[in-house]
DNA sequence: ACGGGCATGTAACTGGTTACATGATTCA
DNA sequence: TGAATCATGTAACCAGTTACATGCCCGT
């Protein structure tokens, strides 16, 4: 799990590795699945080992098992303040699928238009999935607003395609 | 460089590290700037490793300095195919902002529409170079319709922020 | 007795990225 | 002579990811 994130769970309250994962699955909603279990702890090792969090063993007497409390320190929470006022975003990275046409198109391995379609079907599942997904968490929730975003983005993804399509339909 | 990109490419004809990674920044045009010249030869070492291409010396008489060309294994061919029929597509990550949010909101530490705002404005000069850098394209090139996607998704994402804006502008 | 949830960890791989080093040729 | 271009390489770092191992407690 990235750093980031984890330190930004940490921003709010101290707390151990299980319960940071299943704070991450529970806050991103059927986006948070399906990460390994140990990544957590890994990470988590990293941070103590670059000095952005510390770690206490906590005596937790007779109830569950042994765990490890880990808070931020102070370079920490500066990384986190840092990491608020910073606005790097995303590049989209569209090169992958321009390229895959282009070579496809030079060795004449597949018709261009014919990735395009595949392609597009794919994102129209995913589409359709997010779109579905949106619906089944209570309006206004995080999880909906997260879904709204990848649904615009898919949306975007395939009036590319269609430009991809017009674009390599004539001549090339 | 992306493995897969290089393998694309020496699909193509075979080629030595220089000559690829020019032919990238060809390719991408205002994109393809900015990244390690040694970056290819890493690259392509692993990809001789993991048998996937194969490199010969070149003597290349009086001519300029020695040059290795490399080209794919039957492997490489095979893992372009697939690359060729793959129709993954990368999941957009909105969590990291989505998290700055909560995490501004929970802390106190700073307003979640300013962040918004601040973000917005990254977005909208991200956006006007981006068209401007497109104009400068000849019409139908095809770092013209790589610029076309990049302006689509930043659109997209605007319009993602005007949802976030407001989400968190009334309540919580 | 055992399966499932709670809880932690580690060794190893992978792949992108950087800083740095080397050296030939060409042209002003 | 010295900058620009052609050309190749390497050691090291960083971070995400996986497979795997361990062990407790609780309810059936």
């Amino acid at each position: 799990m990235q750093q980031e994130v984890v330190l930004a769970l940490l921003a709010k309250e101290p707390s151990h590795g299980y319960e940071l994962r299943a704070q991450i699955e529970r806050a991103l909603g059927p986006l948070g699945a399906g990460f390994n279990a140990g990544q957590m702890y890994v990470t988590l090792g990293r941070l103590e080992q670059a000095g952005l969090v510390s770690s206490t063993r906590e005596a937790v007497a007779s109830d569950r098992p042994e765990r490890r409390t880990y808070e931020l320190t102070a370079a920490g929470r500066e990384r986190v303040d840092q990491w608020l006022s910073d606005v790097t975003w995303p590049r989209p990275d569209l090169t992958n699928f321009h390229l895959k046409l282009m070579v496809a198109a030079a060795q004449r391995l597949a018709e261009p238009l014919d990735i395009v379609a595949a392609q597009r079907r794919e994102l129209v599942r995913r589409l359709r999935d997010a779109q579905r997904a949106a619906m089944a968490e209570p309006d206004g929730s995080d999880a909906a607003l997260l879904l709204e975003g990848v649904v615009l983005r898919i949306e975007a993804d395939l009036t590319w395609l269609d430009a991809c399509e017009r674009t390599w339909s004539d001549g090339r």
